[in-house]
DNA sequence: TAAAAATACTCCATAGGTATTTTAT
DNA sequence: ATAAAATACCTATGGAGTATTTTTA
């Protein structure tokens, strides 16, 4: 069975008549009895009854009907399904949120423009760290993820630089310095640091162990934050200081006052990374809006 | 696009090889590849990463499984249905039951048969008076009804004999006669009765008359029961006496007393009717399953 | 007798086969 | 160098066309 039979049998039993049947599919009325023909004996059973002005469906035949209208339908449905999934118009993208970046305000945006452009493909946000999130791409698990950069360079992986910004001094607001206007970092000399892990995002905590370099001093280490959101509240409860991206002053915690660094300020970039090969167009949609709208800033 | 692009795209994704494919579905792999490449020609876009081992699905050509599985699926199935509908394994008839008939135990015994031998054919009972259930199977509302017999000659319907039993006297207990073991009825002359319209069963209304005639004498007429089984409480309040198909004495009425009639009784033949060019062929397996076990009994 | 489907045949489009080339690891 | 798909070209099946017959109301 063909669908041409199926669209040929539709044809008779809609018209009810093969000749004007074989006029509406465009072949002459032999072929398409010889097509019906063949349909009746896969079926093992007649459709038509043949009377002498056209013909009437049988059972079976008023049976088939639906059966073949159901089927077409399906592939039709199929193939505007495949279409829209290699336009990225549907599909699947899941996402990953490193640390605070979901606060960047970028991020939302970007996330918010490419939902009502493709409003039928469906975003599965993750929330996690850098380190973690690059493994799950690695892993295929996840299609992209807004992580802060330099991500270890992978032959699979790619990664867009979408915003720039430089850290802000997070401190107690019992702090002596905290209502400053801004600064330097070697005035915090002999406090105590709260940082993460280098292995949580080593892009990260590379920059601001060179920052420390910069500044002339070796920071006195306290409590290590297991992700970067945590680091406010620590703050807050008098731990000791750090250094945030800009997106976490978003998180208004009383107790903790963000300041500008003065002079030469360590930078959070943030990137979107995603597989190269992924070959979702969905996602070659995304990235390629990532690259439209948030050009990377200074 | 036909159900060859189907199966041949599904033997390559299963495979993941165009030559073992082209084995799997007896073709060569040129012509295999060429089938492919029509296919994604029609959906817009590529189904297959052609790599030097074999190939791998696309985002589209891994959605695209899905599809045509659920697609070949659907017409193996639609195959099926038509062929159990042809073979009278699956589908619907439409019965009347005039009267009692249903009660007569040939009735429900067929029933019960063909229920366990067709289980997928729904059976949808209505319940009426002869003269309805003709006219219904004549408008096509109905395939098939027990009825009593005769019923008009009609050139689209067709009656089996069921079953032909002689009626019964039904006396009310307070009857002088009711303790008989049987009644001529001539003895009733002088009784009051209860019988149906003409119109709702001719056949069983016209051999009544001819027993009353028979028996020499025209019965005093009263209330007409609008259907067979309301003659029984009619006959229990005192109305009158009745005669009455032997399955309604199934029915168990306090004050009713049933007795065979002495000498020449009328009879109250069962029959199962049908339409000729129904088409079902549920309901030609239905009427040979009835033709087969009741056979017809004097 | 007339309308319509079936049959008989012819033809050609295209599915499928064969030989070879290209491609990617 | 090798495995595998693509390309080129050929063959032939069977889908479609034409002419005619059969069927039935």
């Amino acid at each position: 069975m063909e669908l041409r039979h199926l669209r040929y049998f539709l044809a008779v039993a809609e018209e009810r008549h093969f000749t004007r049947a074989a006029e509406r599919v465009g072949i002459q009325q032999p072929p398409l009895s010889l097509q019906i023909k063949q349909l009746e004996e896969e079926l093992g059973t007649p459709l038509f009854l043949r009377q002498s002005r056209g013909v009437d469906l049988t059972e079976a035949g008023a049976a088939f009907v639906e059966e073949a209208r159901a089927i077409l339908a399906r592939v039709d449905q199929a193939k505007t399904h495949i279409q829209r999934l290699s336009r990225g118009e549907a599909g699947r993208i899941r996402i990953g949120f490193a640390g605070a970046t979901y606060f960047e305000p970028a991020v939302p945006a970007l996330i918010r423009d490419y939902r009502s452009r493709y409003p039928d493909v469906q975003l599965q946000p993750e929330q996690s760290n850098t380190a973690e999130l690059v493994q799950r791409l690695i892993d295929g698990e996840i299609d992209a993820a807004f992580v802060h950069t330099p991500i270890g360079a992978d032959p699979t992986l790619a990664c867009l630089p979408l915003v720039d910004e430089a850290m802000l001094l997070a401190l107690p607001a019992s702090h002596p310095l905290s209502g400053e206007p801004a600064v330097p970092l070697a005035a915090l000399a002999d406090d105590t640091f709260i940082l993460l892990p280098r292995a949580i995002s080593p892009g990260l905590y590379d920059r601001l162990i060179a920052a420390f370099q910069q500044a002339g001093f070796t920071p006195r280490l306290g409590l290590e934050a297991p992700q970067i959101v945590s680091i406010v509240p620590m703050v807050a409860a008098g731990f000791g200081v750090s250094l945030v991206p800009r997106a976490v002053s978003q998180i208004d915690t009383p107790g903790v006052r963000y300041l500008p660094i003065a002079g030469i300020a360590p930078r959070a970039p943030i990137g979107l990374a995603y597989r190269l090969d992924g070959g979702s167009a969905a996602l070659r949609g995304f990235v390629a809006m990532a690259g439209l709208v948030d050009e990377p800033q200074n």
